[in-house]
DNA sequence: CGTTTCTTGTACCGTTCGGTAAAGACTTTC
DNA sequence: GAAAGTCTTTACCGAACGGTACAAGAAACG
């Protein structure tokens, strides 16, 4: 019936939640087939190098949408509180205060690690860059900023795991809460 | 040939590795009979309930250990000092600089946390309130101590995620020490 | 020594895995 | 309206999956 669903970037988010859910191994082509609508013919179609091809469009379309709207905003805001503050307020809404995981976090702790070590090394050197840059033009001296933004990006992750294991989002919201005061203060 | 491994709680380490390394999903009964060094008949011997029994079995042992070497020493060191201090240590080791992932938090971030949730939500909820209470006893206030408390247990978890994700060891002894500072000063 | 208990290797089960092939159905283009 | 290109359905493949059955081998015990 080909119900022309036309681009495959339509089907992306819908991958990615599927990925976020069930991780590189775990998301099969049945459940990425449920998860978007689409059957193996179309997800071939759109993915000729399968499984591997797909989660790779999904870690691009994401990097692209922190590059967007959390990395750039980081660098070039000024002054660079209004950045930081946006990035806090982002983060807390896209990981849904922790009940939404992040995918290159998951992919960091599973052996997919391997197949898209670059990307997933590229996705937190980037934002560890742009936080410290942000520090720095606060006013903050370099390795000072170097080792607050690691903390951050670290805490962030941690606060991810932290709220899916207690079952609670307050340890996320709590966690952010605590690490912008202690950037903004 | 009837080796005589004669105990199923010698399989556990090997175990414990191979789920680490590959998730719960990812670690099939091949990589594991590869890692332990039993067959389909030894482990299912020892293991009636299969994989979920053997993951649970590694769960109930590492909470085992964190117990005995890391919350006991929080709740009773006094005064409470050594007993953070060492926690730190032996968090530096046991997760071998972040090159070793938490098994409990790759599955609180895996959909394992729909299996194991109970185990997982413990073992963190302790680790905070093992550490909150040593605060409290060193003359920290209630909340402040529980909220340091999760920035600890959480930012451990976040600084294996960054650790692995940077390919650099160096991000996990940072925050490490950067929270012990914090803590201790 | 023989017997019982514990441990192991092997063959096998049905299911699901990622991936392929090819024909059909719809769109677009001229 | 036919030809070309795009998208989808369906059936299928070999391999690997988790799990079971069972008989043979080693240990322990009388």
């Amino acid at each position: 019936m080909a119900r022309t669903v036309a681009e495959r970037s339509d089907a992306l988010p819908a991958l990615g939640e599927c990925f976020r859910e069930h991780g590189y191994e775990g998301a099969s082509l049945a459940l990425i087939g449920e998860a978007t609508g689409l059957g193996k013919g179309s997800l071939y179609h759109f993915f000729p190098g399968g499984k591997a091809e797909m989660a790779a469009a999904v870690l691009a379309e994401i990097d692209g949408w922190f590059e967007r709207e959390i990395f750039a905003p980081l660098r070039e805001a000024d002054p660079p509180g209004p950045g930081i503050t946006h990035m806090f307020e982002a983060t807390e809404t896209y990981f849904r205060s922790g009940r939404r995981v992040c995918l290159v976090g998951g992919f960091a702790l599973s052996d997919a690690r391997d197949r898209f070590g670059a990307a997933v090394k590229d996705y937190f050197a980037r934002w560890i860059d742009a936080l410290s840059a942000a520090l720095l033009r606060a006013g903050w001296e370099r390795k000072a900023s170097r080792a607050a933004a690691e903390d951050v990006v670290g805490g962030i992750q941690g606060a991810i795991v932290l709220a899916r294991s207690l079952d609670d989002p307050r340890a996320f919201t709590g966690m952010l809460a605590r690490m912008r005061e202690r950037l903004m203060s």
